[in-house]
DNA sequence: CTGAAAGCGCTAACAA
DNA sequence: TTGTTAGCGCTTTCAG
């Protein structure tokens, strides 16, 4: 990357420095930093004239300055596995908004899933001496390696395990997943296929235990070939439901867990003449258009994007506020924050078809 | 904004600085830094005992002190009205993705569409230094501004005006509207609704004046009723769309041309009762999951979301590189990049019915 | 070709 | 309370 100064307009004023409003104040500079920044004793008068300067001049200090002299950046980092996947753009959204009241910037980058990928850009934002770190799942979890990270910055995990110490915020799956089981249950389904994000991330494990509770709580026993934990491409779960609908003894029931699972399944339904919810009932979760609008209205475990992304970035600011102890940060931190899913019933679920297709 | 220290752990290794290469490779910090980034003379030996002392050290140089030093960042900055837009979140991707294998860190940030809020954010982010600045349409377009910044800094405006001079990316959205209009004039309609996104922005106007456009060439006068340029909520084009559905002489199709204008629409047909597409016929943009899926599938105008994006990070970077010389920028820089939108065609369009509702 | 030295703008010790 | 000074880590003159 090109590093060559950047040449300033021949007639352009030139940045006002702390230099500048110190000699319009009439003080040192070191009064003019401290009343600036409150961070000392300051007279009276001295603070005056230094606030009145400021303001005359416009000045504004300059941040990267500021993080070379103090080590901070005010600058956090978030990192998920797909800025596109609409239930992360609308929860950076949040934790953006939150931020910049606080005056932090936000960069953002994208893990695509992969470890390497993921450790390259924290290293990365590491480098650039972000001040905190919000991570999204990312293939295999590591505790430990999140551990490791937050000895030295503040991190706050989303939906992602943290060893015993970690600060996050997670949504309860377990039991959003548990109770749209039973629901199905409930209506007489027994045979339940539950297609769910990669078993490897806490989403997919969560939701794999809860369907299986909900199953052992009434005495049914898991047929393992209807737990498919996909990478949520909607590819797959097009063709796995596809060999699903059309096994002998098909499940008459689907939970879609993952943003693009349900474009799959409701395509597989589609191309095997399965109408919802009579053949075949559905429940999804994250509540978007489709499930909103699609007829049947698909039922749907939901829960608050926006107060992720808030508690995200609160704990983060918690986090950072509280940095000074990192060091000798082995106290527990805050408990991870949680979230609870609500079960939006609609029209997409039916008790199974008495004969067997 | 807290600018406390950062204290440092106990037994972490201090950070390794270029001196600690230039004393390893014994040679002087100057020499150290000409071979590291090839910025002047260095005999080959000193060369060889760099590089290797770097790798040995394991040394990577801090980003903070070079943007002090340089007035470069390697950050760039980008601003839309709405991260959580699934099409603004592709694009994003896209660019972030780009600019990574580039080497620069990329800052984001909503406008939420004011005016206010965009030149907040532009000046956080020009105090922040960075490199560049990818804007995209926000509230009444003020080319002039785009320009005044754009003297300073390296800018890409995306479907957003940006004075002669200025470069950008743009999606012709005229010639997207137009198409999507001559087709469902072709089918026989003549009462045709356009809902667009807020006409003071580019995509709006050129929306409008295509479609405009359409109904001139087959000579079919505009009725300025069912031109509803709205701010793209879906409870407004809902109850729009409601209002219109429900009018004596009502139109026989809607050309949808907002993210979540479909959405609303779709409610209001469901709710008066009329079917797509035999009582009404529908034209969305924006490809996305609703219009593969609905039943029927929607006719969309699409274009390709991630070539947006890389060619806006590519222009930006082009932009930065020839940085030198933005004090003397008179020449136009290169042509605005222009991409075409696609008439999907599906199951959403047909004939209008014989007789009036 | 190389080393020494200045200084980007700021904060925090320290001395007065 | 204040002013002075020493850097943060780096790039870039300017002499040698």
């Amino acid at each position: 990357m090109s590093r060559r100064p950047r040449t300033s307009h021949p007639d352009m004023p030139a940045r006002v420095t702390i230099r500048d409003v110190a000699r319009a104040a009439g003080v040192s500079l070191g009064t003019a930093s401290r009343a600036l920044n409150r961070s000392g004793p300051v007279s009276e008068a001295a603070l005056q004239a230094v606030e009145r300067a400021a303001k005359a001049l416009a000045y504004a200090p300059d941040p990267i300055a500021q993080s070379l002299r103090t080590g901070t950046s005010g600058v956090v980092g978030l990192l998920v596995s797909d800025l596109a996947n609409p239930l992360y753009a609308r929860i950076i959204t949040a934790v953006e908004s939150r931020l910049q009241r606080e005056g932090y910037a936000m960069v953002v980058g994208n893990t695509h899933n992969s470890k390497a990928q993921e450790e390259l850009m924290v290293d990365l934002f590491r480098r650039r001496r972000v001040d905190g770190l919000i991570l999204g799942p990312c293939e295999v979890e590591r505790a430990a390696y999140l551990e490791e990270i937050s000895r030295e910055l503040a991190v706050v995990a989303m939906d992602r395990d943290f060893g015993a110490s970690g600060s996050g915020v997670h949504v309860d799956h377990f039991r959003g997943a548990c109770e749209a089981c039973r629901y199905l249950l409930d209506l007489g389904h027994t045979r339940i296929a539950l297609m769910t994000s990669d078993a490897a991330l806490r989403p997919g494990r969560e939701r794999i235990d809860g369907y299986r509770a909900a199953l052992a709580e009434r005495g049914v026993a898991v047929d393992e070939t209807l737990v498919r934990a996909s990478r949520s491409a909607m590819d797959l779960s097009f063709s796995d439901a596809l060999a699903l609908l059309s096994a002998r003894n098909r499940p008459t029931a689907f939970i879609c867990l993952g943003t693009r699972i349900l474009s799959g399944v409701l395509q597989a339904t589609r191309q095997t003449g399965h109408r919802v919810p009579d053949d075949v009932s559905l429940v999804c979760v994250g509540d978007g258009d489709l499930p909103q609008l699609y007829s049947p209205a698909i039922t749907t475990i939901s829960w608050d994007l926006e107060a992720v992304g808030t508690a995200a970035a609160e704990i983060l600011l918690r986090a950072i506020g509280s940095g000074e102890d990192r060091a000798k940060a082995t106290e527990p931190r805050g408990q991870p924050v949680r979230l609870t899913t609500q079960l939006v019933m609609r029209e997409s679920c039916a008790p199974p078809p008495a004969s067997k297709t």
